[in-house]
DNA sequence: ATTTAGACCTGTCAGC
DNA sequence: TGCTGACAGGTCTAAA
């Protein structure tokens, strides 16, 4: 799910939050999310780690640990980090993969005895103050579900909790020595929001690529951290026909097309994130940019620039949207 | 060499 | 109310 700009979003979030922070120990409730060849061996290196610091690098995160360590995080669809404060306690002699047996207590939380967390209720939504990180003191509330889903905790030695949530189970954190990082994070193209992305760049992925720009846009090795929300978004805003064959671009579409990948990707950053369903921010707030996107999620809906419905087709088996008279299928 | 289903997973929602 | 199918911010692999 989390594009570049909601992984963006996340890893300043978790920057602010945890650089400096000590794992006690972490908690793994599915083995499949860690992506480590031996999970006790895994468990026993992130030990007592200092995370040092906190980036990303296409829709991967990465946080660097102490002992020349990295651990490399992909959210794939739902996967969603969620930062607890301290006084959550969490009783693991359950010895349960599941975590509906978890035993939940703590200062905001009132879980009536015999209480279904697979069916979260407004009643059952626990209250919680945390710190935002201007400081601000704001209320959010976590849902059972976001325990329920919890697939690795970390715990840190000053009592705070850091959840990756993952319902659907795709995400995947790995363990890497440091000087490995480069395999671990092979295949991934050109950053767009760097110093290096340039029209010309771009030019230079698409040329010789003959399917269809939406597909080509998509492919990590193009281009990384676009997805399916920000591909709609961009392709709109340059006026391009999703089915357009990639090597056809004009170098005045692919200029345009270059302006709109890289604004996108920046709304999407400064609004918090695309929520449309399961993506909240480490807070466990939704993002604002679901109100500013054009295409996406559109379909039947006015273009707002000319009026004429936004339709929605499949391309390469991923639902696309777009203005049928804005994006035409011109020259192909 | 490229396309394209299928896998991996679970939840929600529309329609009958 | 209950069942079925479509669909969901992603990526990998095997078959066509």
């Amino acid at each position: 799910m989390p594009e570049l700009p909601e992984v963006e979003y996340t890893a300043r979030q978790l920057r602010e939050a945890i650089i400096g922070a000590t794992i006690r120990e972490a908690l793994v409730f599915w083995e499949r999310t860690i992506g480590h060849p031996d999970l006790p061996d895994f468990l026993a290196e992130i030990t007592d780690r200092r995370i040092l610091g906190v980036r990303r690098r296409g829709k991967f995160l990465i946080i660097d640990l102490s002992g020349e360590l990295i651990l490399t995080i992909h959210r794939r669809m739902t996967g969603n980090f969620l930062l607890l404060p301290p006084g959550w306690e969490i009783d693991t002699s359950l010895k349960t993969t599941d975590p509906v047996a978890w035993n939940i207590k703590g200062p905001f939380i009132k879980t009536p005895v015999g209480a279904d967390l697979s069916r979260p209720s407004p009643i059952d939504r626990p209250s919680l103050d945390v710190r935002h990180r201007n400081e601000k003191v704001k209320q959010h509330t976590i849902a059972p579900s976001d325990l329920l889903y919890c697939r690795v905790c970390f715990n840190f030695a000053d009592g705070r909790r850091l959840l990756f949530t993952d319902p659907r189970k795709f995400g995947r954190i790995k363990l890497w020595p440091r000087e490995r990082e480069q395999e671990a994070l092979k295949g991934l193209g050109p950053e767009p929001l760097s110093n290096d992305f340039t029209a010309g760049i771009l030019a230079n992925g698409l040329a010789g690529r003959k399917g269809p720009i939406k597909q080509v846009l998509l492919n990590q090795e193009v281009i990384a951290g676009l997805g399916n929300i920000y591909a709609d978004e961009a392709l709109y805003y340059a006026y391009i026909h999703p089915l357009r064959r990639a090597n056809s671009l004009t170098p005045a579409e692919i200029q345009l097309l270059y302006e709109a990948i890289v604004s996108v990707l920046i709304l999407g950053i400064e609004h918090g994130g695309t929520s449309f369903s399961e993506y909240r921010d480490l807070w466990g707030e939704a993002g604002d940019n679901y109100n500013h996107v054009r295409v996406y999620h559109q379909q039947g809906k006015p273009c707002m620039r000319c009026g004429t419905p936004i339709e929605r087709i499949v391309v390469s088996q991923r639902s696309t949207h777009f203005c049928p008279a804005c994006q035409k299928l011109t020259s192909e």
